[in-house]
DNA sequence: CGCATTTGACCGGG
DNA sequence: CCCGGTCAAATGCG
């Protein structure tokens, strides 16, 4: 299972005056944006309402084609590739806005301001975005075309997972400062929370030839290999469980041999200005449609960070079975440059 | 050897 | 002083 929600926070910790200033601004520049998005739509909106739109369309023709085995393979695989293309759209429409936002009056400050904020602005992340995904492994959730090096690791009070803290590869060579951590959730260890701080920018995103290359060097196969293995892997976990309710609490211990599955987005939340409370998981599906359409403006504003989607108990795994994700596609990787 | 990860120390905010 | 985040020395790995 692949959830994912993107939100903003809004970190009440802005400490110096400087701060101050800077939140100010920041707002002023993203509310011009925002009037700016409302007048004429942006590629980048069209982008992810097409993409919403595929992925309903798919949806639907999936639960037809679910009654046969093939035709539900493909399907539920391409289901996973949209997925991950809108989540990749999502993302990219993230970076390219907090660049916009930061490049601007922000970003007005000498070296030694900014080698003074550096550590400051980790921990005052400005505009972070979040993204929870769940993975049976924890590799396929690493791919989201970035370089990360891990610099620490803690245990998290009340928290039965340690949390990881990542940054870009690239951080000295282009003083790049994004920033990730990773957490499993507590109810489910297949799921895995991870919280993005900051955009890159370095340009070191893998370019996608390479990337791919790398994925299936990796994995020692081919897209039909893939594909097999998929098949293979979705066999056995029939098996295993009469469905793919990936969040239900046994299912991690159902399969520890199973690598790398995961079911994609089911839960893009994403909300206006206020703190988003919890909306039941069915209406959020019926909701789909709208959501990118929420993106773009409810990113400009400063909200709240709510963790969603670790929730174990939700009639989720009703839309969850044809949403099964092989785990190696993270295909369109050009929406991140 | 050059990179990454691990892991306890360290630091600063609350 | 506690806690979350980061540093950096040690260690691992190709």
């Amino acid at each position: 299972m692949v959830s994912i929600s993107i939100k903003t926070i809004n970190h009440s910790r802005y400490k110096t005056t400087h701060h101050i200033e800077q939140t100010s601004n920041f707002k002023q520049v993203k509310l011009s944006e925002k009037v700016k998005m409302e007048g004429d739509k942006s590629d980048q909106k069209m982008l992810l309402d097409e993409l919403s739109r595929a992925r309903e369309l798919m949806r639907q023709l999936t639960v037809h084609l679910s009654t046969n085995e093939s035709y539900g393979t493909s399907a539920r695989e391409l289901m996973c590739s949209i997925e991950k293309a809108f989540s990749l759209a999502e993302l990219s429409c993230f970076n390219d806005q907090e660049k916009r936002s930061t490049s601007g009056s922000l970003q007005s400050e000498n070296e030694q301001d900014m080698r003074e904020m550096s550590r400051k602005r980790k921990s005052l992340p400005t505009m972070t975005r979040q993204i929870q995904l769940a993975a049976e492994g924890e590799v396929s959730s690493m791919d989201d075309g970035y370089h990360w090096r891990k610099y620490g690791q803690k245990g998290i009070l009340g928290a039965k997972h340690p949390r990881s803290y990542y940054r870009c590869t690239h951080r000295n060579t282009y003083g790049c400062s994004a920033t990730k951590q990773m957490q499993k959730a507590d109810n489910n260890p297949t799921v895995l929370n991870i919280t993005y701080y900051g955009h890159h920018t370095c340009h070191q995103k893998i370019p996608t030839h390479e990337w791919q290359q790398d994925r299936f060097d990796s994995e020692h196969s081919h897209e039909q290999h893939h594909l097999l293995s998929f098949q293979t892997e979705l066999k056995a976990q029939d098996q295993m469980s009469s469905s793919f309710s990936f969040l239900s609490a046994p299912f991690s211990q159902a399969q520890p041999g199973i690598r790398l599955f995961s079911t994609s987005t089911i839960d893009t939340r994403i909300t206006e200005s206020s703190s988003p409370t919890f909306v039941s998981q069915t209406s959020e599906l019926k909701n789909y449609l709208n959501k990118g359409k929420n993106l773009q403006t409810s990113e400009t504003e400063l909200t709240e960070v709510i963790s969603t989607a670790t929730s174990t108990t939700n009639p989720l795994t009703v839309d969850m079975d044809f949403l099964l994700d092989p785990n190696f596609s993270f295909d369109d990787s050009n929406f991140l440059s």
